[in-house]
RNA sequence: GGAGGGUUGGCCGAGUGGUUAUGGCGCUGGUUUUGAAAACCAGUGAGCGCAAGCUCUCACAGGUUCGAAUCCUGUACCCUCCGCCA
């Protein structure tokens, strides 16, 4: 959510980032046309309340039919117009909602993916001097991956993980987890059933409330629905919710590990081969909340770039890095990089992270503020990035560390937490 | 599933129908000091307004009342106990 001050003062600006990230501009100013209704009426309930004040103080100190008559007519004034209020607000908090963040200066217009910008790579092209298999058959031949199975029982899209499948997935989860403990942030596994509130909070709803499956309805009260989270970022933005920090306690460092689960409806008949586009999933991610200091900000974002590309470069996985542009980055973000990781068996690059700036607009729904050295209080900045996704890191390692009799390589860093070297359909461990 | 008790500001905590929601801690500014601490003084929820000032705010939503933090109803959450249970 934007200040409305803000979008007071620089509507031109809030309707460029509505128009460059594909959103109808109309919502800016059916936004302060209900604003101004809002504060007119205002203006007009507190006049009349100041009315309504006075006279009960008169008749605290003396009660009189005449004045009880004249605050009984004040009351009906009041309930008149009171209402007016109730149902204009509720507007106008419903398009606060639609109001997306508005992007960093740096960052480039586009409609689609086609705007992107490579910012860099890391590593080469796998080249094999065998003809390679994708992951689907690699997974199947070495008793991994069971996908007929799994559309049998979880319908379109669903997977059995079996053997070093299994193990493999726990041992990417484990060395991500340490690495970022190491690096001093806080390992939390957060809920991932939560309510309507959270996904607001976090700025995934109201633009992706299809993309979440939904679990429980109240239908006297949509606050109360719940929903299963896409990703750990969800549950932790929502930690501190309606929460106020000391300055001298940022930056808050956490790095989750949830299952994601995403209906993906938006993307039927996309990705059907193998298991790169799944429903559930597991993940590690990072999320950061600092001071209110762009700056600050910008820093954050580019470390935390740099801890999942060492991620990347320490399970030896080619990768590149784009700077997504306006119409491919989302409504909340400020400033997005993805991270897209070689799968020779897509013959291209999938995402298996991103990287976003979301300055204080995800703290100013869930209500997380600071008070800085002078005492002010402030709403913090925040910031995700993924750390280490699980179906999309097994793919790229089972795809690139093939070898020619079939089998796979463990990629060395792996090798502790897997107890073996080689997967070769074999289960045994050291 | 059942019974009871709670939710007040950055934090603690008083307030059971009627001035301006006690008090303390913390924080900010000032006085004093070589500097600091201590002490003392002032400020410290939000909105509108140049200002005087006005309005809102006691978990959330309704209701009763001329008037609600306070009474009633619903919801969420926390605590205690009973039952069931991996």
């Amino acid at each position: 959510m934007l200040d409305i001050n803000f979008i007071r003062e620089n509507k031109k600006k809030v309707e460029t980032a509505c128009t460059n990230k594909g959103l109808n501009p109309k919502i800016v100013e059916n936004l302060l046309e209900t604003d101004k209704k809002r504060r007119q009426l205002m203006g007009t309930i507190q006049a009349l309340r100041a009315q309504r004040n006075t006279l009960n103080d008169k008749l605290k100190q003396k009660r009189t039919d005449e004045l009880l008559a004249k605050a009984a007519e004040q009351k009906k004034a009041l309930q008149d117009i009171e209402p007016q209020l109730k149902q204009t607000e509720a507007e106008f908090g419903q398009l606060m909602l639609q109001v997306p963040n508005i992007p960093l200066d740096d960052v480039p217009i586009g409609k689609d993916e086609s705007g992107n910008k490579k910012v860099r790579d890391w590593g080469k092209k796998k080249k094999f001097d065998f003809e390679p298999k994708d992951h689907a058959e690699l997974g199947i031949n070495l008793k991994m991956l069971d996908l007929e199975r799994g559309s049998k029982v979880a319908g379109f899209r669903g997977y059995y993980l079996t053997n070093d499948g299994v193990l493999m997935q726990n041992a990417l989860m484990q060395f991500a987890l340490k690495k970022f403990v190491e690096k001093g942030y806080t390992p939390i596994i957060p809920p991932v059933i939560t309510k309507r509130q959270t996904f607001i909070n976090s700025g995934h709803f109201p633009w992706g409330e299809s993309e979440a499956y939904k679990l429980a309805s109240d239908e006297t009260d949509p606050q109360n629905d719940y929903f299963l989270a896409g990703t750990a970022e969800v549950p932790l933005v929502s930690m501190y919710a309606n929460e106020t920090f000391k300055e001298k306690d940022l930056p808050i460092k956490m790095v989750g590990y949830s299952p994601c689960y995403r209906r993906e409806i938006g993307n039927y008949g996309k990705d059907t081969k193998g298991f790169y586009r799944v429903h559930e999933f597991t993940k590690i991610e990072q999320v950061v909340i600092c001071k209110n200091d762009l700056n600050e900000s910008i820093k954050w974002h580019e470390k935390m770039l740099e801890f999942s590309e060492e991620i990347l470069q320490d399970l030896g996985l080619h990768y590149q890095v784009m700077l997504m542009c306006t119409g491919d980055m989302g409504e909340p973000q400020a400033k997005k990089y993805d991270l897209e990781t070689w799968m020779p068996g897509r013959n291209g690059y999938g995402e298996t992270g991103s990287d976003s700036i979301m300055t204080d607009f995800q703290a100013r729904r869930a209500n997380i503020k600071y008070v800085n050295s002078k005492g002010e209080t402030k709403f913090v900045h925040m910031l995700n990035n993924t750390a280490l996704p699980s179906v999309r890191a097994l793919i790229a390692i089972w795809e690139t560390y093939q070898q020619e009799d079939g089998s796979i390589k463990v990629p060395p860093v792996l090798v502790p937490y897997m107890g073996k070297e080689v997967i070769n359909g074999e289960n045994k461990i050291k």
